[in-house]
DNA sequence: GCCGTTTTCGGCCCGACTGTTTTCAGTCG
């Protein structure tokens, strides 16, 4: 709706309000009838009488008037014109008034035979640039996972960091605040020679294209697809670029409405004191830290900057002190060549040893999981003798018995009691029967969330990140399930999955839900995803005393669900 | 459409770049 009003020309800040709606729901990732029931909506900053009158309408009747009014008025394919790199609302108004154009096609067909010249405001150039837009949005990669981008970047972090001329080196935009995906990567360097950065940059990076070349930004584009832009600065604006740059666009604002209120001005140069004169005064700060206590915050980690009440409790004190990398003592949820594992277990404990975890929960794949090995009976018993005599050697970390359990379609797990009874940790998962109705995969899950054996929901979503969408779960209904049975919920830290997503990460933490940052790891050199579960976690604010696997090895044994 | 330690009405972040046009609107990050 905010796209289609904005091409109807409507009020900017109301286009805002729209898209702040949209924001807040995820794009969908936290749906929005589960919000408006749970009260969450209304709480919200910039959530209205008439956005909550919207979504009630929607969840009434799966419809909302004036959306429909809207759609009546605006060709379909109009939104697709808007995907046009340098093609705005404006432009998109113009051609479908005067020349009847209301899609990628028609649009395209008037550039290639000069007709949009007819059009004031638009010549040669801006038909060539349009041409070649369209071209771009036939071949658009849209966005990366977080994990691609970083290793896309590692050659320029490689090449400037040891650089002579390299004063400070630091990731920003998206992939510094932990988005799960990106549309391309961001990095900020203050250099002593701009030039030889950029000239740095580039070689480092071989990039398919440079698609821009100054001595303050370099854009390329990489094979893969994605954009990579760099800012380069002088050391003494390094802080204000590097803050402006993380973003997000909707903390910047906030941000600097903050800066304007307490009589300042704030952009990627500075922090301005205003007289009464009207001149502006640089207040100097040597880093982030200085800029968020010149306006009078605690410092905000990248991860939160998304204008989701960070500011307000940076205000009043109250930011979460969030888990480190260091703090999780336990590798979780691992897979060895028992099932679809490369590795055996002693290996992956060897590796979880050396990554500085304490402890390692085996958790391979259950007996229906047949196409993934699942584990029949009388493999789980030989595994368990195998770690009842790694733990009695004594190697340096300990062994507990996990099993990734799948939950059968009727909500029952996959071995009986009597097996379920022996092992330290059953994390419980769906594998199967993705298709089934809200209702029914919600009392599914549920129901496993009400088996005395179960101590953590694996991948609750069951979302593949650019791939494919979680089933039709009540995530609020199965959180709340959770948080009455004292049931963990599991980060997945596989990069094609970070589920659960922080959004609902942030809300199973209101509802007193545990959590545990697991790996997933199929081999040993995946054990590092636990860290970006961690990545997850903390841009759901979570903190050391929310994360089980931050305990030590008893004291998680005994916070587990079947230990209560 | 939203909001209130100057406000219930009148504001809403700020700057760079581009293309078109004699002073700026549109788009983007
Ligand atoms: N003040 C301000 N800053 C902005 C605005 N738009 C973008 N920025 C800043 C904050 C962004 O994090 C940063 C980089 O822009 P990007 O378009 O790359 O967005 P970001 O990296 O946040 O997300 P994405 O690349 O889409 O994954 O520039 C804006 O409208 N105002
Ligand atoms: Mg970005
Ligand atoms: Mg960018
Ligand atoms: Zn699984």
């Amino acid at each position: 709706m905010a796209e289609m009003l904005e091409i109807l020309g409507e009020n900017a800040f109301r286009v805002r309000a729209y898209e702040n709606l949209s924001r807040i729901f995820g794009n969908l990732e936290r749906g929005a009838p589960e919000m408006l029931a749970s009260g969450e909506l209304e709480k919200q900053k910039g959530v209205g009488e008439s956005s909550i009158a919207k979504v009630k309408e929607y969840t009434e009747s799966g419809k909302i008037r004036a959306h429909e009014e809207l759609k009546a008025k605006l060709p379909e394919g109009m939104l697709d014109l808007l995907k046009i790199p340098g093609f705005g609302p404006k432009k998109a108004r113009a051609v479908w008034e005067n020349l009847g154009i209301a899609s990628l096609h028609e649009l395209e067909e008037a550039a290639r035979s000069g007709r949009l010249e007819e059009l004031p405001g638009f010549a040669q150039k801006t038909e060539a640039n349009i041409l070649a837009g369209i071209e771009l949005v036939k071949k658009n990669k849209g966005r990366f996972l977080w994990a691609d981008a970083m290793h896309i970047i590692e050659p320029a972090l490689k090449a400037l960091a040891g650089h002579p001329a390299t004063v400070k080196l630091e990731i920003a935009g998206s992939l510094r605040r932990r988005k799960e995906t990106v549309k391309d990567a961001d990095l900020v360097v203050s250099s002593e020679n701009p030039a030889a950065t950029a000239d740095a940059f580039i070689e480092g990076m071989s990039p398919e294209r440079v698609t821009a070349r100054g001595d303050t930004k370099v854009s390329v584009l990489m094979p893969a697809g994605m954009a990579v832009d760099i800012r380069i600065v002088p050391a003494e604006d390094f802080p204000y670029a590097l803050h402006h740059f993380t973003g997000s666009k909707e903390h910047n604002v906030a941000m600097r409405s903050r800066a304007q209120k307490l009589n300042r001005k704030m952009n990627e140069y500075g922090l301005f004191s205003i007289g009464r004169d009207g001149e502006e005064k640089r207040v100097e700060c040597g880093s982030e830290q200085e800029i968020f206590k010149a306006l009078g915050l605690d410092y905000i980690p990248p991860e939160l900057r998304e204008d989701m009440g960070e500011i307000e409790a940076a205000e009043r004190g109250e930011l979460p002190s969030l888990i480190e990398d260091a703090e999780v003592l336990g590798a979780v949820h691992v897979h060895t060549e028992y099932s679809d594992g490369h590795d055996t277990v002693p290996e992956m404990g060897a590796a979880a040893k050396a990554l500085g975890f304490s402890y390692l929960v085996v958790c391979d794949h259950s007996r229906s999981a047949y196409y993934a090995g699942g584990l029949q009976v009388r493999d789980v018993k030989r595994q368990w003798r195998e770690i009842d005599a790694l733990n009695a050697e004594g190697g340096g970390i300990r062994f507990f018995k996990g099993i990734e359990c799948d939950i059968l379609p009727d909500g029952s797990l996959d071995y009986d009691e009597a097996v379920l009874a022996g092992f330290d940790c059953v994390i419980a998962s769906v594998h199967s029967a993705f298709t089934l109705d809200e209702p029914a995969q919600t009392a599914r899950i549920i129901a496993a969330v009400r088996n005395r054996y179960v101590d953590v929901i694996g991948h609750l979503t069951g979302r593949l990140l650019l791939q494919r969408d979680g089933y039709a779960v009540d995530v609020e209904a199965v959180l709340a399930a959770c948080a009455e049975h004292g049931v963990a919920v599991e980060i997945n830290g596989n990069p094609n999955r970070l589920d659960l997503d922080w959004r609902w990460v942030k809300r199973a933490k209101e509802l007193g839900v545990r959590v545990v940052l697991a790996s997933d790891a199929h081999m040993k050199g995946t054990i590092v995803h636990t860290f970006a579960a961690v990545g997850a976690a903390r841009k759901g604010w979570l903190e050391k005393k929310d994360v089980l696997n931050a305990l030590s090895a008893d004291s998680f044994l005994r916070a587990l669900r079947r230990n209560a």
